[in-house]
DNA sequence: TTGACATGCAACCCAATGGTTGCCTATTGA
DNA sequence: TCAATAGGCAACCATTGGGTTGCATGTCAA
């Protein structure tokens, strides 16, 4: 879990979830184009993110496709998120009351 | 956006969003009290939260209250992650049939 | 009014991180 | 078969980040 919020702290890592996100199956070359960073830097990205298992990579041939795994992000969304977002209204009704309390 | 995801990319800062969403309005001292940091760590931390708008605070005598705000959380929740999530089973079922035709 | 308490500020330290360059390996297709 | 292509590995560099210590400021209460 923590890998995973580490690894979406990042925008680069983000913006290669949104890549895949938009069209799956890809390379490494094909998600290094348009950005501009060395291919290298690239491949560390994903490293993390398959890490983090936001992505899984299947080899072909000396190709490496990548997928995005979504999973993860809905245990987040569902376990750690609903949480807080419980709270919603409560904690803004409080702080307002609070704030103009003073 | 960027430093909701960043302030979040910690584990202590989520312990301390935790700790405010079970109690609503602590101190400094009280947030500090069973973490084994400096209070002074835990004034970094709760700065970078606020930065993120991720805590909201309101200053009382020498006193500073601490309240957690979802808001920044639940914006992620719906713009964020859910386009994530509509790609889910399709993404899985995809994979799946990749790694399948191996 | 003064000492204790709650917090803020600044300098400093070390480890982690994002990025680069350079080279190596393996696969493919002409 | 061999050059081009796709990717991996390792060393290195600069910056950020989490943490500390030390001191300053402001407020409360006896």
């Amino acid at each position: 879990m923590d890998l995973v919020f580490r690894a979406l702290a990042d925008e680069s890592r983000r913006a290669l979830l949104d890549s895949l996100s938009a069209k799956t199956a890809q390379t490494l070359a094909e998600l290094c184009s348009g950005l501009s960073m060395t291919r290298q830097a690239v491949s560390k990205h994903l490293a993390i993110l398959e890490e983090a298992n936001l992505v899984a990579t299947v080899k072909r041939g000396r190709e490496k496709f990548h997928y995005l795994n979504p999973v993860p992000i809905a245990e987040i969304a569902n376990r750690w998120i609903r949480k807080f977002e419980r709270h919603r209204v409560d904690a803004l009704v409080d702080l307002k009351r609070k704030l103009e309390s003073e």
